[in-house]
DNA sequence: CTAATATCAGGAGGACTGACATCC
DNA sequence: CGGATGTCAGTCTTCCTGATATTA
């Protein structure tokens, strides 16, 4: 054992590390949400959902990577919490159109502020430059993982 | 519907965006997983392991962000598959210590080959700067995390 | 016909809470 | 005793695969 397999350290570290943070976020995250009486994919579609009104479930889908099947699922939850609402789509009758209800834009803001001081804590000891960079940064890797996804549907 | 509900865009976005890396990491991630034999939980538990052998399994759920009784079903597999050993602790009759066994050191390597191509594909557009960046700003939140973690166990 | 959407059914993985014995 | 470790037991949420009906 030992230099054998000394690890390279450098290759795939920020997958690794993704994954890490997401795991490290977990806890204290869905602590906060259940306080608000959230789940993970509840809040996460919710929010998703609220930057773009007016998509169909499986668009919305699409845009958090899970499948339709999944995304059903919370959505049919967020209705019964009367968060979402639903419309046929007048130019496509297989088409559900989804929007949050007041009631759904009321309650992600409700949450905004445990939300920011977690944030908050998060990103202690970066400044603003690092800050700007690593938000461009998760933009583009956002957009690269669409990508990658579509490829391979 | 509309300004009343215009979102800030800025509050709460780091959290909501690593997230939303993670779940659109997932398919592929897993996907590649998978054909080397192995899950995220437990590529996550003995690349974490790598870098420090060792520790007890308490030890290394602490470091993953999950309780020990997750860690306990994950290292369980690891060793059943042969790829982690552990052997009792001299100064310490209650503690387990965990090593990859050569055959975990083995498993890990084979898996790099394909974890690199998919980090090439999710940092593409990113240059040299920002990648330096990004990697120093993912290592300060974890640490930021652990902290936060620690306060509420 | 093909592609996309919506929905039903069943199942597996990963993590959780709670409880408890052991050791320093 | 209090704190940490290792386990056993039970449960839950989320997402998955597979199959089907409907519509552009």
């Amino acid at each position: 054992m030992s230099e054998h397999h000394s690890l390279t350290a450098l290759e795939g570290w920020h997958i690794y590390m993704i994954k890490l943070l997401d795991s490290g976020l977990r806890p204290p995250f869905e602590q906060l949400l259940r306080e608000h009486g959230f789940s993970t994919a509840q809040y996460t579609a919710l929010t998703v959902l609220a930057r773009r009104p007016g998509i169909t479930s499986s668009e919305l889908a699409r845009r958090t990577f899970v499948r339709a099947q999944s995304m059903a699922d919370t959505v049919k939850v967020l209705m019964d919490k009367g968060l979402v609402r639903r419309e046929p789509d007048q130019d496509h009758a297989r088409r559900l159109l989804l929007f949050p209800t007041d009631g759904g834009y009321r309650a992600l803001q409700e949450c905004q502020g445990d939300v920011n001081q977690l944030e908050t804590r998060l990103l202690e000891n970066l400044d603003d430059d690092e800050r700007r960079t690593v938000s461009a940064a998760l933009r583009t890797m956002r957009f690269n993982l669409q990508r990658i996804n579509d490829d391979t549907p």
